[in-house]
DNA sequence: AGCACGCCGACT
DNA sequence: GTCGGCGTGCTC
């Protein structure tokens, strides 16, 4: 071995008359490696299989490089590498060709490229990031969301911080002491899952939490047992809060030491500094938000998810997995235990429990009445009887709740997004008011100002309901910073909090206040809300969308789990017609009920996820091409082409030419319950064939679209 | 995707 | 006679 292995002068003649060979064009599927260059490679195993970091579909590949003896050392599996790609071969020399980033997956002695190989351009790092597991996980990824491996390890392997890198992770605890069950006995197989989680075995459950401040110390719980029986855990929640709320937990059942929290607040290079603890196998459990799911924990033994339905969990770069998948993925792979939790149950928790793949965990009538609030409707002819209403947007019902609410603690008010720009509606059949010229929403831009297209800016006049020929309009929400404004005089001498989009508060205390927030931005009280109004009924059931109803639900819900339970006083007020499901699911607090409900229908209706889907998106002549080139599973329905309305996009439209763009149009592919893999790779073999063909405009593939109509 | 090779029209 | 159009094909 040289130590300098470029260039010396012998063996760069050997390389010239095996150049001239592979003119040749040489046979054999296990050619030995040959280079260009005069490169000494590395005597042990010379060839570096390498996953070159680009996202193409066609490029999802390996490719082999020759490792120089220089790097033998470095150049392991997982670890960080520069390579020289896209080169042309002129006359007997390499021309141009561009430094990518990439990542050695495995070291060997051959090579089945017929060519000489070029060499490693430089190891970055001697530190194994992509180890076999991880890359097995982003291998399953890319292929059940039919994208690019390189996308995914991009998601799952964090930017290198050097300073990070070259200080050495603590050493590993001794694992902790299993903890009490504590309040898990109120559920009943509770203690049942933690005696298995104990035991080292895999159970996999559907935990419908109680309402109330306990499950951040439940699902610490869940992950100390799991570590006390030697194994690893994870546990990914929507957002910082939640994570800070179970890092707590977690402390006071363990200390520290024995877990790392993975959110974006602490800044790239803690972050890192903390991942490549959990890399290192340093420390053993985690707790993050989305990108958590990948987190490298050694030998796994449990996988948890808190809150499933928030759209946080979709991560929304390319393929887009989501980390209920993801986790499931691993929770198959790693054989690990599974703990999907919320406050509601999403219809892809039903189903794994309707198809037996996890067991529900749930609390028994008696505990579920002892936990959840009083909840009070006030529906359309309430408030049409209730002069007070009329006058003041607020029901009498509401003012009597929060009057007698506040002489006993805070009182939290849940109003929708958008500050003043409240969405207009037919005022008698409440139809969503749409622009006569674009169909876009119609808006109320300012409190006196007339109602305008909030797409194109046309004023709405003489407006119609194409539904019911209705001709007055109605503001669908009261916006946020008008009721708080309202609600502050007249409780003048009760101090109003506001938590929002840019200002989230954690907690408050247990003093009369108004706490006014967004859904997902309600602080937690320290002794509970002594009420909860819940002003946006409407506005979250009106939306067009398939989960309308469960997301309504579970915002609802997650706001009044943080109010004391009905026997201490506590009480919801929603203002939304008592009829409807999903207010019937909260009145009974019956969240699993409602989750059953909607998969019935689901499935009556073939929606997924009882039925699987793909959304393709582009031209309708690149659509009809790509239909043309899929070889798509028996059972397919081919839904559409419709067209794809483009709301946002028009009204800032920057690029040039994006206004003479063709109309895009996006098809819907369904498969019936078991075929989703098999359109996954239909749909990304029709894109490599597609992209190779060359000429062929992109289209865009999306495994289970979130957004369908 | 980039990037270069390759085979057909209007220019010094 | 050449410069250059972007069709086609490859990237270890």
């Amino acid at each position: 071995m040289s130590e300098n292995g470029f260039g010396e002068p012998s063996k760069g003649a050997e390389q010239l008359a095996l150049i001239k060979e592979s003119a040749r064009k040489s046979k054999g599927p296990r050619a030995k490696p040959r280079t260009w260059r005069g490169a000494a490679l590395a005597e042990g195993l010379p060839v570096a299989r390498v996953l070159v970091d680009k996202g193409l579909l066609h490029l999802d590949q390996y490719f082999d490089y020759a490792v120089p003896a220089a790097m033998d050392a470095d150049a392991r599996p997982g670890v960080r590498v520069r390579v020289r790609f896209g080169a042309r071969v002129v006359g007997g020399r390499r021309e141009g060709g561009t430094l990518h980033d990439g990542f050695v997956v495995e070291r060997r002695a051959d090579t089945d490229f017929h060519g000489p190989l070029a060499p490693l351009a430089q190891v970055l790092s001697a530190e194994p990031v992509l180890g076999p597991g991880l890359l097995n996980l982003c291998r399953q990824v890319a292929d059940r969301y039919a994208g690019a491996l390189a996308d995914v390890v991009q998601l799952a392997v964090p930017p290198r911080m050097a300073r990070a890198e070259r200080d050495p992770s603590p050493d590993p605890l001794p694992a902790p002491a299993a903890p009490p069950p504590g309040t898990w006995t109120r559920y009943a197989t509770g203690p049942a899952f933690l005696q298995a989680l104990a035991r080292g075995d895999a159970p996999r459950a559907v935990w419908l939490a109680l309402p109330g401040p306990h499950w951040p110390q439940e699902l610490a719980a869940a992950m100390a047992t799991a570590l006390a029986a030697g194994r690893g855990a994870l546990a990914v929640v929507p957002d910082g809060r939640a994570a800070a709320r179970v890092d707590a937990a977690l402390t006071a059942l363990i200390g520290e030491g024995h877990h790392v929290v993975l959110t974006a607040d602490a800044g790239p290079e803690e972050r890192y500094r903390r991942w490549l603890a959990v890399s290192r196998g340093s420390v053993r459990a985690v707790v993050g938000t989305r990108a958590a799911m990948f987190a490298p924990v050694a030998d796994l033994g449990l996988v948890a998810l808190w809150d499933d339905g928030d759209s946080s969990h979709a991560e929304p770069h390319a393929p887009q997995p989501h980390a209920r998948d993801v986790l499931l993925l691993r929770a198959r792979q790693e054989q690990t235990a599974f703990l999907l939790g919320g406050i509601t149950t999403t219809v892809e928790g039903a189903q794994l429990v309707d198809s037996g793949w996890a067991l529900p965990l749930a609390a028994p009538r008696e505990e579920v009445r002892a936990a959840a609030p009083l909840i009070r409707t006030v529906g359309d002819a309430d408030q049409a009887r209730d002069e007070a209403a009329r006058a003041a947007r607020l029901p009498s019902v509401a003012w009597q709740v929060t009057r007698d609410a506040l002489a006993r603690g805070p009182v939290l008010v849940q109003v929708p997004r958008r500050g003043y720009v409240p969405r207009l509606a037919c005022d008698h059949c409440r139809e969503p008011a749409r622009c006569a010229t674009c169909a876009g929403p119609l808006e109320l831009p300012d409190q006196q100002g007339s109602p305008a297209c909030g797409w194109c800016g046309r004023p709405a006049v003489d407006w119609s309901c194409p539904n019911c020929a209705g001709t007055r309009l109605r503001a669908r929400v009261v916006g946020a910073r008008r009721t708080a404004e309202e609600l502050g005089r007249a409780f003048p001498r009760v101090p109003v909090r506001t938590s929002g989009r840019d200002t989230v508060l954690a907690t408050v205390g247990a003093a009369p206040a108004l706490v006014i927030a967004t859904p997902g931005a309600e602080p937690v009280a320290d002794e509970g809300y002594a009420a909860a109004l819940l002003l946006d009924g409407w506005a979250l059931l009106n939306r067009p969308d398939l989960r309308a109803g469960e997301e309504a639900l579970r915002r609802w819900a997650l706001a009044a789990a943080l109010v004391r339970p009905a026997d201490q006083g506590g009480t919801v007020v929603v203002l939304a017609e008592p009829t409807l499901r999903p207010v019937q699911a909260l009145v009974r607090w019956d969240p699993a009920g409602h989750a059953r409900r909607e998969l019935a229908e689901r499935a009556e209706l073939r929606f997924p996820p009882v039925s699987r889907m793909a959304s393709v998106t582009g031209s309708p002549g690149a659509l009809a091409d790509m239909a043309d080139t899929v070889r798509l599973p028996p059972a397919t329905d081919v839904l559409g082409p419709v067209p794809l309305p483009q709301p946002a996009r028009a009204r800032r439209s920057t690029a040039p030419g994006a206004d003479r763009e063709e109309p895009r149009q996006r098809l819907l592919l369904r498969v019936p319950p078991g075929n989703g893999a098999a359109l996954a790779a239909a749909l990304k073999e029709a894109q490599v064939l597609r992209a190779t063909r060359g000429g062929a405009e992109p289209v865009l593939v999306r495994m289970d679209p979130p957004d369908i109509g």
